[in-house]
DNA sequence: CTTGACCTTGGATTTAACTCTAAGGTTTAT
DNA sequence: ATAAACCTTAGAGTTAAATCCAAGGTCAAG
């Protein structure tokens, strides 16, 4: 790895800093085209120079992302980063809360996939045999949110298959 | 609402069958295009008519997109469903069981979000003051999973906010 | 006979966050 | 000196599921 030397810090290209934080050079210019991070200066043939400060500005890009910040969302937390005296805590924790609110949202759309598709998964027997009588099948026909255990003419041992449904009340 | 008659059903234009299933004409035009849902025949002058099988039919993915399936997996659902007797319970319960697998996987990507969202907002006082010291901010630029709870001189009352912190441990 | 509601088509747009392509210039190692 | 690896740009493509648009045909009511 080459190292361009600044004034006391090092310099990264590209692909050196997208390597060192485990993302694509195409990452990089991406951030780059939507005002997420700038490198601070171009090498004399065009290359992208970035610095120390660009190297945590990105991780905070990051950092903000794995706790589910969109793009627009690490927009706006950098521009309250770079000016923090001119916001407020109410500011911030306000993003922090109103994304808090979505997720609690979408959690609680996927929870519900998960019983409905966990009451389908236990009423069917999952065996080799005919889906004609299958009861996820059943279900998605029919207009209730009752789901009928299977009870068909399998061929195989019925104990192992309605076992789930009894026990699911 | 005109009601065309075939051999013992009736026939629904699209606005109609869009307004009975709280669907837009557009969305059945969308699956018709997708191949989910073509109806039985038109009119002399080129009206989609759909008929009660139709109309069941549209149910059918209505409620298998109630449990999170998305329009490809319907489409495998449809194409079982039209021809059971060549599936097994297997198959069927495959699909639910793949989607459960994925669905839950988003579960838990969105509850580590939900942690760490919630551990930010514990943190942060959420008041007027700066966010000079905000805890949120200082978490983002810091590289460790430890959030430091917020002891800065803000002129309200304290007690109000730090109380979060504390129960957190 | 005209108004307004409804329908037709094909194609463009939306959202998010990349990812990829093409055509070419630069650096480094051998 | 030349190949490999890297970099540049602008712009197109990807994914899902609609949603919207324009330009025009159809139909029932008054
Ligand atoms: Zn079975
Ligand atoms: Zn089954
Ligand atoms: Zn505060
Ligand atoms: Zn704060």
């Amino acid at each position: 790895m080459v190292m361009i030397v600044e004034q006391g810090g090092f310099m990264y290209r590209i692909g050196e800093l997208a390597k060192q934080c485990e993302v694509k050079a195409d990452t990089l210019r991406f951030y780059e085209k939507h005002g997420l991070l700038t490198p601070s200066s171009r090498s004399d043939s065009g290359y992208r120079l970035y610095n120390d400060n660009d190297v945590e500005r990105l991780r905070f890009i990051l950092r903000a992302k794995a706790v589910g910040f969109t793009l627009a969302e690490i927009t706006e937390l950098l521009s309250i980063e770079l000016d923090k005296s001119n916001w407020a805590c109410a500011d911030v924790k306000g993003l922090v809360d109103s994304k808090l609110a979505y997720v609690n949202e979408r959690i609680t759309e996927l929870n519900h996939f998960q019983v409905s598709l966990q009451r389908l998964s236990d009423a069917c027997c999952g065996g080799p045999e005919s889906a004609e009588h299958c009861s996820i099948l059943e279900a998605l026909e029919s207009n209730t949110d009752n789901i009928k255990c299977e009870n068909h003419a399998h061929d195989h041992d019925a104990s192992e298959y309605t076992k789930n449904c009894q026990s699911k009340g």
